[in-house]
DNA sequence: CGAAGACCGCTTTTT
DNA sequence: GCGGTCTTCG
């Protein structure tokens, strides 16, 4: 982004900017005032693994089942609250509402106790800690300073911003008053984290005297590819409206096609991405799939590997959630910030070292009566001679491992200091000595994790970078033409001339998780997501649904999304090469055509294909029961069918839990 | 304390 | 169908 800007103002220098995503600037300021909220300047930010680790630590002291109350459920809600910047002391009970068995808010201001006690942030707090700074009266002379320093505020992607975020911006706008917004509510795809679409509508009322500029041309996509994207967004009600146009050739149609199953569509794809290479002289990376999620993309990177197309996958595993790059971070977090009690109880006995979970949890029960980070608990009660030999000797000479590292913080150069620590800790070892065989590729790991160490200036400023940008840079660099293959959400701001845009099933796309929980909100989200893709291409898209599909290890059979009904007419191609009747896109798949054409390939189903039109990804059960109806059971109460297998039928309850029952025990709702 | 096996939940999307 | 977590046993 730096690169970018500065080249666009003809290699003016834009250092000395605070030019960054919301989290990184506010981490920034955040460390320039932490004292101000209890912290030190060298706090941990905590990535969402060890924050949800930390709630559930507060679930298991207030015993919570973690089966009836999930602790991701109390980890969502406080997400919601710091979304809205919200402290504990702004909520009352009855809004804490009686989830979680009532302990909600309880539990909220634990969690935040804890974070503070652990001089630590999680992302929420990145931005919630600098608003309670910045509008606190006694902190004035700060947000005047800030006020100076930046006169001008420009803000991308602002229909993604949340309520923090926008109360953020709007303390530090107040000054001068010169903030630009740029953003696209049909582009709005982060409800589900707490983004407000509401923030870009009510723009105008917030920000006294603005002037809205609205871009109605578009200079990326031709005519037939914004003829289709406007087509499916205009299915929205909640929007601004607005009518998108090119100076472009209409250029070619939409392509929408059915295909039989998952593997008929990633061949088919991939050989039109082989067609498009070959024939078009289309590079690789300017094509791109993409999928709604993630498990979409097996299936793709199998037909690629044995085409030999070389792709490249977007925000799949990444490098810094592997779990000897965490505990090696784990190890570097404590050098840096002994008080991460987190980080030292990943490592405590990692390597082993003997000292199991009752140790464990007796440090942490003296823990809390001092009311100390876990390594000062543990200097103590080793000094004090309170831990039984073995292990008394082992701790202890652990501790005596962190300072040393610790005392060579400011004099090694951190790579060095990083290697070292790895060495002494026997960590490294621990990889090397180890057979499997995966163990190999976690030990170059751990070599590029020091390497890519290099280029920060310090330990402190490389661990900050890795909580805020968990990505990998691995260079692939030796073939730099690769299709990509990423989620939707993966491809905001990105472009293609091709992009390809498979599994659009009722149910997957749109996603039928979304839609049970935020009704039609979620299905107009979906639809922004579904007007994401399509306008990420610049001259072809290609739309393709299959007719059943492997969820779950099982097969489904599907039903073409709604979006493409939603296609207008004149700006597509309906491929026909399934077995279906008409245009390719009609509601009903035509079953005696499965039966003649693929007899042999056709997916194991044990029930007869003609009921397959009565529900989303149904298949009748012998009462009539199918996927996505809601019944009722004697004991367990109201539940959702999830998976139809003849009489028997998977149940996720309420409560969350799942249940195989027969079909003869549960009533339809 | 560790290994092996059962079991469960998961597949929406992520700064 | 898989990978992570819990349970059980030696």
């Amino acid at each position: 982004m730096k690169e970018r800007i500065s080249k666009l103002l003809g290699g003016a220098p834009v250092e000395g900017w605070a030019l960054g995503t919301f989290h990184a600037l506010a981490a920034r300021m955040l460390r320039r005032h932490a004292e101000l909220v209890g912290l030190t300047s060298s706090f941990t930010i905590l990535d969402q693994d060890d924050a949800l680790r930390l709630v559930k630590q507060i679930c298991e002291t207030k015993n919570l089942d973690p089966k009836k109350n999930p602790p991701k459920m109390a980890m969502a809600m406080i997400d919601r609250w710091k979304d809205k910047a919200l402290s504990p002391t702004d909520i009352n009970q009855r809004e804490a509402g009686d989830v979680m068995g009532g302990q909600m808010l309880a539990i909220y201001t634990e969690y935040q106790a804890r974070l503070k006690a652990l001089n630590a942030c999680d992302f929420g707090d990145l931005l919630l800690q600098c608003i309670l700074i910045l509008r606190n009266p006694a902190n004035a002379q700060i947000l005047a300073d800030y006020h100076r320093r930046f006169k001008y505020i420009m803000v991308d992607e602002y229909q993604d911003t949340n309520v923090a975020q926008y109360m953020w911006l709007r303390l530090l706008a107040q000054g001068t008053g010169n903030i630009c917004c740029v953003g696209d509510d049909d582009q709005s795809i982060y409800g589900w984290r707490g983004a407000e679409v509401g923030n870009i509508l009510k723009f105008e009322r917030d920000f006294v005297g603005a002037k809205v500029i609205r871009l109605e041309q578009n200079y990326r996509s031709t005519g037939h590819i914004l003829g289709a994207a406007s087509g499916v967004i205009a299915n929205n009600q909640d929007r601004l409206g607005k009518t998108l146009w090119s100076d472009d050739e209409p250029g070619e149609k939409v392509r929408v096609q059915g295909l039989w199953d998952g593997d008929a569509e990633a061949r088919y794809i991939a050989e039109e991405i082989e067609t498009l290479q070959k024939h078009r002289g289309e590079k690789l990376r300017n094509m791109a799939v993409l999928v709604r999620a993630g498990f979409q993309m097996r299936e793709f990177e199998e037909r690629f590997i044995q085409m030999a197309i070389p792709y490249r996958v977007f925000g799949g595993p990444r490098f810094y959630e592997r779990a000897e790059v965490r505990d090696a971070l784990a190890y570097f977090r404590v050098v840096v910030q002994p008080a991460d009690d987190l980080a030292f109880e990943r490592i405590i006995n990692t390597p082993k070292r003997g000292i199991g979970d009752t140790t464990v949890q007796n440090l942490y029960a003296e823990s809390r009566v001092r009311n100390t980070p876990l390594t000062t608990t543990a200097e103590q009660m080793v000094a004090a001679g309170l831990l039984k030999a073995r292990v008394g000797t082992t701790i202890g000479s652990l501790m005596k491992d962190f300072d040393r590292w610790r005392s060579l913080l400011t004099t090694m150069n951190h790579g060095e200091l990083a290697a070292l620590i790895l060495d002494e800790s026997g960590y490294l070892a621990m990889w090397q000595a180890d057979k499997s065989p995966e163990a190999q590729g976690r030990v170059e790991n751990l070599k590029e994790l020091i390497a890519g160490m290099e280029e920060f200036e310090s330990l402190p400023a490389f661990l900050e970078h890795v909580s805020l940008v968990m990505e990998t840079q691995t260079a692939g660099t030796e073939n730099d033409d690769y299709v990509s293959l990423m989620t939707l959400h993966g491809a905001k701001g990105l472009e293609f001339n091709c992009v390809f845009l498979p599994g659009w099933e009722e149910g997957l796309f749109p996603s039928q998780k979304s839609m049970d929980e935020s009704g039609l909100k979620g299905l107009e989200e979906e639809r922004r997501l579904a007007y994401v893709g399509i306008t990420r291409a610049r001259k072809r898209a290609y739309i393709s649904f299959v007719a059943n599909r492997r969820m779950y290890g099982n097969w489904i059979n599907a039903l073409p999304s709604r979006f493409v009904e939603e296609l207008p007419e004149d700006h597509i191609e309906s491929g026909q090469e399934t077995g279906m009747h008409s245009s390719g896109r009609s509601k009903h798949w035509d079953s005696s055509g499965f039966t003649s054409q693929y007899e042999d390939r056709k997916p194991k189903v044990d029930l007869p294909l003609s009921g397959m039109t009565t529900s989303n990804f149904t298949k009748p059960s012998t009462t009539g029961i199918a996927m996505g109806d809601v019944v009722t059971h004697p004991t367990f109460g109201q539940g959702r069918v999830i998976h139809v297998a003849g009489s028997k039928l998977d149940i996720r309850f309420k409560d969350g839990s799942t249940k195989r029952l027969l079909d003869s025990f549960v009533q339809k709702v």
